[in-house]
DNA sequence: ATATTTCTTGAACAATGTTCATTTCCTGTT
DNA sequence: AACAGGAAATGAACATTGTTCAAGAAATAT
């Protein structure tokens, strides 16, 4: 005999994997698994509910990846021992940019399917990673001395780091590669640098009561 | 008869636009529309060249109406003779976050669906808008007395405008209704208030390679 | 009235997700 | 070794979709 269920099921996703990044949700297939995979139809079916469930585990492989990404940059400036909010933050996000650009087909995949998924109940693995992140960003504006308590200072990591991911997807319906690369870096340093000087400064506290309907 | 190519276009795309908004872009189906509007299956295409088209012109349906509602919003203010920057800029951010909450299932389409195009050669319609509305909030900092010349401008508008679309996307990946619009309009508030206290106090100047105190 | 052009139709085709009765394969028992 | 029972794999079959196009209907021009 071949393959164990397990080792089968891990070929299937680094295939839908390849599918996901080369043409996007439309392009991942049963049958094209299967015969790439070298099984059957049918079988696919046994291994996986339906195509959703694939694309799903795909996903997760590719946040956990991620999430490996922004831990393995921090860990690196730890020993370097780098301790500059703003450099650390920089960091972070070269590692996300990095990480986005290394799969151009399946991140927007990742961003699409996580937004079906919104009628569900309850929070998932993928409201985790993301907390996870928030939490590292979180920790790193620690260092830095605002004046900010836990509350608020989880509030300003969450902010900017969605502010980030705004700036990445973004830029990314935009076209042209090595332009499109530079123009979101700009960006990135500007928000970042903006948002340090904007909190030594307590912007954090200066509000403007207008609030929406 | 009864109704002209053009009349029957615009019903074929309010019945489009209401698929879109109850069950997304897989809710979009030939003959659904066919039957909704009283025509064959023909007929829609006869009107349109394939269902891609019609999700693109609901869409800019859709973002013409958010690039006329942050223009009267922008107008508004003018009116009651605010110029405050901070004021402006959330007043835009909170037109955004209205027209994205009015359209909770073809918004998500809207961003899906530019994705998929991001292959498509050179600039369109699409790009047009953004700009459209890069420009109102450039305009807006413009007001403000920041030492920005128009190149730098340009891109702090852009880099605060995708921030506040990160943020509203990212929102809206959660649940909770009431408590997750809450959750964003404090991230819009901190981001605008730390952008705007950043930007008096040069932090658009201040990169982490040319080391900060 | 007739001819020509234009529009409309819906049956037919191809591609796809999904199911399930059948077959094949493995494992433990005698 | 032979066999029984269950687990897994199979792929034909079904349902649903996007899309096309030959035939007919309607409108328009001559």
């Amino acid at each position: 005999m071949a393959l164990d269920k397990e080792e089968t099921s891990e070929k299937v996703l680094a295939i839908a994997e390849t599918l996901l990044n080369e043409g996007g949700a439309a392009n991942l297939k049963a049958r094209t698994i299967a015969e790439q995979a070298g099984i059957s139809v049918g079988s696919v079916y046994n291994l996986f509910a339906d195509l959703d469930e694939v694309h799903r585990a795909v996903n997760m492989r590719l946040l956990d990846r991620l999430g490996a990404a922004g831990i393995a940059a921090m860990a690196d400036l730890e020993r370097q021992g780098v301790t500059d909010v703003q450099h650390r933050i920089l960091a972070m996000a070269a590692a996300y940019v990095r990480f986005v650009e290394a799969h151009p087909g399946s991140w927007p995949a990742v961003l699409a399917f996580n937004r079906r998924r919104a009628t569900r109940p309850g929070p998932d693995a993928y409201d985790a990673l993301l907390d996870e992140l928030f939490d590292i960003v979180a920790g790193v504006l620690k260092a830095g001395d605002f004046g900010l308590d836990d509350k608020r200072r989880a509030l300003a990591a969450r902010t900017l780091w969605s502010s980030v991911h705004g700036i990445v997807t973004s830029g990314y319906v935009a076209n042209s590669d090595s332009r499109q690369a530079e123009e979101i870096w700009h960006q990135i340093e500007l928000l970042v640098g903006v948002f340090v000087k904007g909190l030594e400064h307590g912007g954090a506290f200066a509000h403007a009561e207008t609030k929406p309907a």
